[in-house]
DNA sequence: CGAGTATTTGAAGATCATCAACTGTCGTGG
DNA sequence: CCACGACAGTTGATGATCTTCAAATACTCG
């Protein structure tokens, strides 16, 4: 029902990349650049696949780069002294994470499938900054809308009961990575399992998986299974 | 349920400043001025006075400057159409809300008591980072600070119980405006009511109520009262 | 001092968590 | 190709935490 991929390791294809081309440049850090600062830019950054399940920064750790999701979709995840998990946030394309922070990274990213991201390191990101002005404004503007979501996610966490955030997360989800609406309908793949949707949603899998029932049963959700979801888009 | 926000002016009083007296400029975005710098800023930007419950900010309205807390604090609100309440965050002397968005402030931000503010007018911004290009990594590296604080925000309101919850903040809160720790022991002021503490901890009124005074009975709090409490300092 | 608001406390109930068992799915190997 | 094992997800029964509704008490300000 979907593709089955043989990915090999976390291994780093740097090849020549045209920009020009790339389907997430609009949505990205390098919506703003010119021709030849474009240019610029192929030359600093390099592409790298990522394996399902791999890190790309890990929480406590220091990071050198930041990273755009061109296809695929990460976790972001903390994690209290006692083990506890939390997912605080989930990546897709055109999203990006690791903009430079004071020594250590306050939080984990993996892939939930074989990904591909653009890799900048700092030390060069500096330097298009320089040659670029723009691309400050760029990421201020993004780290904006990164704490939006955050706060998104906190008057969901601290004001939605379980149906309602299961589906807030069903519909923000399809806004992200869904296929177009369809006579009311809409489909959408969840690349993550159960248990990290409810991490996120700050419920148990059990609770996820009766709330997803119950959408069901309301008419909510057309159908779910493991790796995709049908929502009926009500509107008024 | 409807509080008036039909309060446009909140008292300016602009007049010369001493930003090198600034107690609040270390920890600022005004941090890294040389002084000429500063003496540019000090004319790009006022004080204001903010009587308690004032918003300087509103959810949906475009804003048009950004402000830095001198003294006092404030509380950010966001709100579900049905008129839930959700306290994102406060605001301490040293923190900033403002930055720049697409077009409107998505959440609200009111004085808890009555608080002096510098006020930046965006466009005056953009030229001072002209002039001194470390403004906009100030504002970067702010803007990541607000994001890390909000995903430490989503791990208590995912994870902990309603205890974890009240004595984090209590912790954290003491960190922004307590005193200084004595003999093991460390008194805080309150500025909120608690029903703004409720509505950030994503707790019922008597639930945080009964959890204030079941930590009391434990031995973490010494004594709380309307305006302040202190804690006691474990250091395990 | 007294009215209005803020906070605390009590009793009952709902939502969500926990513990446990069961079902479905996928990949591997006989 | 089917069987098996491991893991992911679902469903059921019970219980704890937190909420709701209600009322009392404390505090503040004129």
């Amino acid at each position: 029902m979907d593709v089955p991929l043989k990915h090999k390791s976390c291994v780093s294809e740097s090849r020549p990349v045209a920009c020009e081309l790339c389907d997430v440049r609009e949505r990205s850090i390098c919506a703003d650049l010119r021709p030849q600062e474009l240019s610029h830019v192929e030359r600093i950054m390099s592409r790298k696949t990522v394996a399902k399940g791999r890190a790309i920064m890990a929480e406590g750790e220091p990071n050198e780069a930041l990273f755009v999701v061109v296809t695929g979709s990460f976790r972001l995840t903390k994690h209290l002294e006692d083990g506890r998990r939390q997912v605080t946030g989930f990546l897709y394309k055109g999203d990006f994470a690791g903009l430079r922070t004071t020594e250590e990274n306050p939080y984990t990213a993996e892939a939930l499938e074989p990904s591909l991201i653009c890799h900048f390191p700092h030390r060069f990101l500096d330097e298009a900054a320089r040659v670029s002005p723009g691309v400050k404004d760029r990421l201020i503007a993004r780290a904006q809308t990164e704490y939006h979501k955050a706060q998104d996610h906190i008057v969901l966490l601290g004001k939605k009961t379980a149906e309602e955030r299961v589906h807030s997360f069903l519909l923000s989800l399809a806004d992200s990575i869904g296929e177009a609406p369809h006579q009311g309908r809409r489909r959408t793949r969840l690349p993550m399992p159960r248990q990290d949707i409810a991490d996120f949603l700050g419920l148990r899998l059990e609770t996820l998986s009766r709330t997803l029932a119950s959408l069901k049963k309301k008419g909510r959700i057309v159908d779910v299974t493991r790796n995709d979801v049908v929502l009926v888009l009500d509107d008024h």
